[in-house]
DNA sequence: GATGAATGAGCCTTCATTCAT
DNA sequence: TATGAATGAAGGCTCATTCAT
């Protein structure tokens, strides 16, 4: 006769988990992706999850097995860009170049983001300049992380001579304000990218030395 | 026995046509703004007209007589909230002063309206990079006005050789683009009104000259 | 020249307000009526608002203005079935009759109840014993109200020397449980209304006598 | 490296077809357990068939491999519980006694099942008096065996000569209408369950020999 | 003109059920 | 056999807009 064996539960943490794990986290980003399209056309508000669930080609009910309303799914979507655009000005001012270059990495980065990512750039900018204060927060996130960024380069500037900054703060928003609201503006004003670009040389000056002449 | 009356208002329209008239944009300013404090704080769709109705001491159907629907009521708030505004930035920039000072009274401008008028200038920026297309084109209209006020300051300036300006559009974009954002990104990041305005001659300064020494 | 008169606002109580009130109350009585039927015959969670308002002819937003919602509109009618049941009952009670004539009433008007308001009574008995709190907070207070009448009926009758009641209360519930749970088992035991009202003497002797023999 | 097990639950199943059928009945009877706590708390309707799949350790499509659908496990629960309190109350009339002592076990009987198996009674009478058509049959079932122990004790009292019945059927809804319905009155008139079975004697009293004195 | 009761399109969210593994 | 991820029908509720008074 056979033992009868009786356990209460098994939970295996190896691989079975791990690929689901890696499964259900490209499932969450597939949803993002489809879901940012549509809040950056639409808007939080009149941003429709059931179109989103039939753009990502899936069930309705399906989002809510992996955000738990449309809330949660606009702030995940949210972090995601915020991450990668992060990662895109980290990864553009990574160099130790002269201020001037690295001013203008950082132009260059916020154009390009502006253009590839226009969509991440639409629903940052309206998170961060909206109404609802939950979004708020979760964008002035990324702008104290863009802060501390440019921070640091010009505090390796400074160490090199190449800048004088009373208030490195205030200067590091100053940068930020001036580059990314430049970029901004130009966007919704319809510059060409190859206008925007071509300006860069202009704003980085008017960074390093103003647009008074030197007496 | 008469009925109990309890009054808590009246309004008595008697006056002939002109008088009509001045009533009637009379009665329009007051639901836009009225509206403007709903938008500001809850956005576009989420401001409801039945609060905006009660808020103007009006039934709800009032609107609609002043308003094809909320869509052009919006649309009217943005219309005068950037009539407002022009106004003040225009007042600011009147003086034929130096550019330096003029450059600090556009600072001082913006700072002012991000305080006293909170509201609209919530409203602007939300429309300005919010997503419905409709909305951007009121608010980039208000953006090309300013880009063509400061136009004007910097080439008065450029003709009294106090400053450079290699592209004149792109100079008034640049400032523009530092001085607003700069006032806007320090409001969203919850700075005093003091420390704002103390950073005046910091912004100007970098307009002017840079941040980076003389050599 | 007119007098321009400015006053907050205008409220009269007067006839108008009186004629509102009493359309509003009609209307009110419209939904609960019809609710009446839909949660009689599916049960507060199965029943459809949307077929309520159908039903009651008017827009599904319509019952929003009379109801904050479905569980209040539930309530709203618990308490008027709850206040009409109990009317009937108080009537049927009202004569100074002897004890047995007033306990025959008092089965009369129970299966009366059953038959002409059927879909009160099931409302009620579901609320009763099912499981919402709320609901069933509602109908015991008919329940009490129930037990009050009675209450009171016996006393008089004990005063008459009719009867003899050693715990007043336990036996008006007693009364209670005997002839409602009687009306209301027959009635889902299919048994005509015939035969349910010949039984009212048999219930009527059994309270009054007992089932066994004198000795 | 080996992944890392985490054992809460094993089953297994290694016995011949007998045995599987003993088991699949088994975990019938669990599922059923699970879900009456779950119907009895929140109703057909809200229960929720995952929060029982939860509650039983099995998985949410386990219920559907022993159950046709949610109804039908409700149904299957519903004849369990008729089941079980039948035979509760069979039991209690098993004894030859006397006719005053044995409805004073049926009274015992049914606080016993309203205070130890309150689910079971809850679901049991908000299925008699509630609105599903399918439920109410079922339950009623349950009513008339009910009446038809009743009635075999009645007929051996009147046997006896203890009791005087013109009509047995009638005389025994009287009794269970009385017995059931002042028990379950009582619970949701929140009385203790001293006071509940303090009643009994008052109840038996009154069921032979009623409220008005002899003459 | 002014009103607000009435309307119904529209949408987020739940959950019983299915089915591939 | 057991599972739970996926599904989509269904429904309560909101609110911009209309229109009879």
């Amino acid at each position: 006769m056979w033992p009868k064996i009786k356990i209460e539960r098994i939970e295996v943490y190896a691989m079975p988990k791990i690929v689901d794990e890696q499964m259900r986290e490209a499932m969450r980003r597939r949803i993002i992706q489809r879901a940012a399209g549509e809040f950056a056309r639409l808007g939080f508000d009149q941003a429709n999850i059931n179109v989103i669930a039939e753009q990502a080609g899936i069930g309705k009910g399906t989002i809510y097995l992996y955000f738990e309303n449309k809330r949660e799914l606009f702030l995940a979507m949210l972090r995601q860009i915020a991450q990668s655009q992060l990662s895109v000005i980290r990864a553009a001012l990574a160099s130790q170049a002269a201020i001037r270059e690295q001013l203008e990495q950082l132009f260059y980065a916020f154009a390009q983001l502006a253009r590839d990512d226009r969509d991440g750039f639409n629903v940052y900018m309206s998170a961060l300049y909206g109404v609802n204060r939950a979004f708020r927060a979760e964008a002035v996130k990324l702008l104290r992380d863009y802060i501390d960024v440019i921070t640091q380069v010009l505090e390796q500037a400074e160490r090199r001579g190449e800048i004088v900054c009373p208030d490195m703060k205030a200067t590091a928003l100053l940068v930020l304000s001036l580059t990314e609201s430049y970029v901004l503006s130009a966007g919704v004003l319809d510059y060409s990218e190859g206008e925007i670009e071509r300006h860069a040389g202009l704003v980085v000056e008017a960074i390093l030395h103003g647009i008074a002449p030197l007496k």
